[in-house]
DNA sequence: TCATAAACTGACTAATCAGTCAGTAAAGGT
DNA sequence: ACCTTTACTGACTGATTAGTCAGTTTATGA
């Protein structure tokens, strides 16, 4: 593991249990192993490492996303693993879900560029489009749609992070709320 | 005005465009039109501060709320009526909103104690469990229905407050999301 | 009217922290 | 072997900031 991951890794569990300001630099040095100099040959300032996680933490979910979607051949068959593999990947990346939460509500949000975060969008944009068009979906706003799905997801995660059901248990919960999703978006 | 309202007032808007670390109390002060000691006469701490702050925003939405659904009679129509006062409130008061948000995902969040939360969400838990033991609700979990509820509020005044539709628009928005939600749930 | 308390001031301090820099160690090429 | 570049160190600094405190002003009530 070279050291650039190193500090990313630490810097994430200390913004996660402190917050971004009161978590000096100094200490995510010590925590990944390197000097305090050392943290700004890799990132030339603190909030470029902020965002430099961040984005980080977004493309890997991306790909989780990308990958396991590509497998399915159905609009609801790809929109239901969208929803259990991002469910599934915050629940085994608890503090990046919680680090992206806490960025994506604070003013760092800015620093970052439009099209940085449309980026991860798209694809499921166009799904959804797509799915609107054949008369899969109910007839609505694209952007309506996504925040309702976005929400929808948002707030599961939420519920399942604080109630930790069995495994079971979970498995019922994810998939007795997508119906409820597909409900409410289906044609 | 007294002064201590004008503190949580400048604290409010700095800490909205600058987040809580990045708002030195000093800063509070002057926009506050007050001395920098001043502020810990009413506020012993700067987090002592934030964390007033919060539950002053929670007090005022939450009798907005208790108030405006009093007039109400059926379960549906007190459930519209807490859907869209909280979306009237969160456009007339699109600060406090950003300021809750960024806080309840923050670590400060740990700094309140659960009932001090739970206080502001029972009187809505109880209304819910009310209308799925009457049958009007499908029956579900209750956390699930409050998770699922709250979500979809939050996720349709995100967009309201970004995409900013003319009134007639955004009533119109309201309504057929509502209805959304109310399919989703309704028995 | 005056004593007492409450509200308020702002210069000050001790501590903290982001970022620098002069220099060392390691890697890679020729 | 030798040179050049890249990776890395950690003591240091200038700037910032939460909170203090000795003292001043304003309100209150007897």
């Amino acid at each position: 593991m070279d050291k650039k991951a190193k500090v990313l890794d630490a810097a994430l569990k200390l913004f996660v249990e402190f917050g971004f300001h009161n978590t000096p630099t100094s200490k995510i040095a010590k925590e990944a192993g390197i000097s305090s100099g050392t943290l700004f040959y890799f990132f030339p300032t603190k909030d470029e490492l902020v965002v430099a996680l961040y984005l980080d933490i977004k493309s890997k979910l991306g790909c989780e996303i990308t990958e396991s979607i590509s497998q399915e051949t159905s609009f609801k068959e790809i929109l239901k693993k969208y929803y259990t593999t991002t469910l599934d990947w915050a629940k085994e990346h608890r503090d990046e879900f919680k680090f992206m939460e806490q960025f994506n509500s604070s003013p760092y949000l800015k620093k970052i560029a439009e099209d940085e975060i449309q980026k991860y969008v798209k694809p499921l944009k166009e799904l959804l489009q797509n799915a609107i068009d054949e008369g899969v979906l109910k007839n609505m706003d694209l952007e309506i749609l996504f925040t309702l799905i976005s929400g929808h997801t948002f707030s599961i995660n939420q519920y399942l992070i604080i109630s930790e059901p069995q495994e079971s248990k979970r498995e019922q919960i994810i998939s007795e709320t997508f119906d409820l999703l597909w409900q409410m978006i289906s044609a």
